[in-house]
DNA sequence: TGCCTAATATGATCCACATCATAAATTAAA
DNA sequence: TTTAATTTATGATGTGGATCATATTAGGCA
């Protein structure tokens, strides 16, 4: 998200992350700016019944847990590789220098965070409403909007499991929704892909 | 949040608006940055029963609405006074002038939005959740943490009402869930004054 | 290629919360 | 201070989704 040009100006740390890793866990203190050169990483809170629900998934180029960086509060949730990852990893105070030095930086930072706040109104809003029906489909029309340029019909790339966590609903509960989804139309599915 | 002196530099418009009044409702462009200056403001979305989630609650010195601005985008929730509001109504463009002229204030809103992302993630682990005891609990906890600066018995100034809209959970629900943890020394009854 | 793990699938059962109805107690407004 | 509106309260009933169990299928990778 920061230039690279620029972030490397400021010395970060790079590392190289094996898949399956936690970088932090919920609770602890946010001492660093992390951005991912290449892989992905998961935002995720797990309950107590072991269960996950993602906040939040960056891939190339993006970054994650700012929010506690600017408040020396908690992350709200743990930080794990779903592959191997490659990233740079920059101490808070250098960051809040960079962002003094690079305005349009700044402005860009600033957009970003605009826009996960408006993702996560989203999923709170069709969260809120307890209907598995709704809550599925209103998250592939965001999907859809979001990366589908108005395509006729447009490919969900994620599993029943992963819409199950985005969503906090159940797998089972996703799998029947999604047929009856079929059945009425809503969506298509070809063989076990699904067509919004 | 944008200190007065400042934003009255860049002539917002003020304006005085009676209790009850939407400002702009959920799908709208975005067009303005709102800041209150006496008053309150609830974000809210209705969904199709009728029954309305809170997204926040906004008060004197507070602004709301920001993050479409940022992207041409579309409001996630309606804004409606909640009592006689006085407030900055400030362009679009005139907010960004006025970020990237001073500084110090685009880092104070930078870390506004970040604050109110961790309260997202939060709330949105706890709906995830599905369990009313577990949400209303760790809501009180938020906000004893919040505002009650390590208080012994924090007085929870909400009605069960109002939790219900911020949690999502219907109030008899709220009622009888509160009973239990009363019950349970979770929190004490005061007539109906709740203390955690 | 075959093994291992994760994802998909389906039925049966259960239960927490929603829903509906109705009333009393507060609070706000006229 | 009377009336209207909101909040609190409680019981009865229903249901959607969680949970549990078990089987099949499909990817990932050694």
């Amino acid at each position: 998200m920061i230039p690279v040009e620029i972030i490397e100006q400021y010395k970060p740390a790079t590392t190289h992350i094996p898949k399956g890793t936690f970088l932090f866990m919920e609770g602890e203190h946010a001492r660093f700016y992390f951005q991912i050169i290449t892989g992905k990483v998961k935002m995720i809170n797990i309950n107590a019944e072991g269960k996950e629900f993602v906040q939040g998934v960056f891939e190339d180029g993006q970054s994650f847990g700012e929010p506690p960086v600017f408040h020396n509060g908690r992350y709200p949730a743990s930080a794990k590789t779903e592959a191997p990852t490659h990233l740079y990893k920059l101490g808070k105070d250098k960051l809040l220098t960079l962002l003094k030095e690079h305005p349009n930086v700044h402005m860009h930072f600033t957009s970003v965070l605009a826009k996960r706040l408006m993702y996560k109104a989203m999923i709170m809003k069709e969260i809120s409403s307890h209907d598995a029906r709704h809550r599925i489909l209103a998250f592939l029309d965001h999907l859809k909007q979001e990366y589908g340029q108005d395509e006729e019909s447009f490919l969900i790339s994620l599993t029943r499991q992963q819409l199950s966590n985005l969503l906090g609903i159940r797998v089972e509960t996703v799998i029947r929704t999604v047929k009856l989804l079929a059945q009425d139309g809503e969506i298509e599915l070809k063989g076990r892909k699904m067509y919004r």
